[in-house]
DNA sequence: ATGTCAGTCAACGACTGA
């Protein structure tokens, strides 16, 4: 079973390739971000037709999230429950799998532009009550996978050149420290169950050639509760699309579960 | 500061966010 995470950056844009990888790839489910689209544009056809179901929360213009399955979806959670966020950042639902119940939350964490803004603050914020409803979530679902676009490379072996970046956006301290909270609930960091090649990122700036580079960063994760940790036997960063015409400027992630 | 995408508004180029 494939479960994945890719931020399309605009699903109007990419839908073209979303379509192809999925029949090449073939995922159970994959959580998008960035769709940058309201509710009503979701391509929800185009999506059917490829043999996917979908539930989505869209927004004009920024952020909106997607989870593709084969699977029906049932206990579906729009944004941080409680939360009156006016940005579409969460969306969650379970699924009756061969492997028990799944529950599958696809987050688009918050940017956070530099230290100074206060996106910077609110992103903060933000996986603090991230946070909070994972420690209820955990509880109630034993087979818990979080996956998404975090904009935290948790390590410096997650940052192309770790002294340039020391102290950025994307890799400060108190960033990482709110990612080891989530690793604390007990989630594994599905990428680093395996031996992996060095630099391996999911991320790069479009601008100044960040990809031909390889001036990454590894910012989207598949997160797993411990019995699906157990389940996992691989973890791969495709960067296929990230190859092709007019990219996306991220990398889908592709957790394997048996 | 740089640079490149994508979206909006509104009118072909400025702005924002990433």
């Amino acid at each position: 079973m494939k479960v994945a995470t890719w931020n399309v950056n605009s699903l109007k844009v990419r839908l073209p390739q979303v379509l192809d990888w999925l029949a090449t790839e073939q995922p159970d489910f994959v959580g998008l971000q960035e769709l940058k689209l309201d509710q009503d544009k979701f391509p929800e056809q185009a999506i059917e037709a490829a043999g996917y179901r979908a539930i989505w929360l869209g927004q004009k213009t920024y952020n909106g999230v997607a989870i593709l399955s084969k699977l029906a979806a049932t206990d579906v959670v729009f944004n941080i429950p409680g939360d009156d966020d006016a940005q579409k950042r969460l969306i969650a639902a379970t699924y009756d799998t061969a492997l028990g119940p799944l529950r599958l939350i696809n987050v688009y964490c918050p940017n956070g532009q530099s230290l100074e803004s206060d996106k910077y603050q609110y992103k903060l914020a933000w996986f603090d009550r991230m946070a909070s409803w994972l420690s209820e979530q955990v509880l109630t679902y034993p087979n818990l996978a979080i996956v998404g676009d975090y904009n935290i490379a948790p390590a410096d072996e997650d940052v192309h050149d770790p002294k340039r970046w020391q102290g950025q956006v994307l890799v400060s301290a108190p960033e990482r420290d709110a990612f080891a909270r989530l690793i604390d609930l007990g989630l594994t960091d599905s990428f680093r169950l395996f031996e992996q090649p060095e630099k391996s990122f999911s991320w790069w700036d479009y601008r100044l050639n960040g990809y031909k580079r390889n001036a990454g960063l590894r910012i989207d994760h598949v997160l797993l509760s411990k019995p699906l940790a157990e389940r996992c036997h691989a973890c791969v960063i495709d960067r296929g699309p990230r190859e092709n015409e007019q990219p996306s400027d991220h990398a889908p992630v592709i957790a394997s579960l048996r």
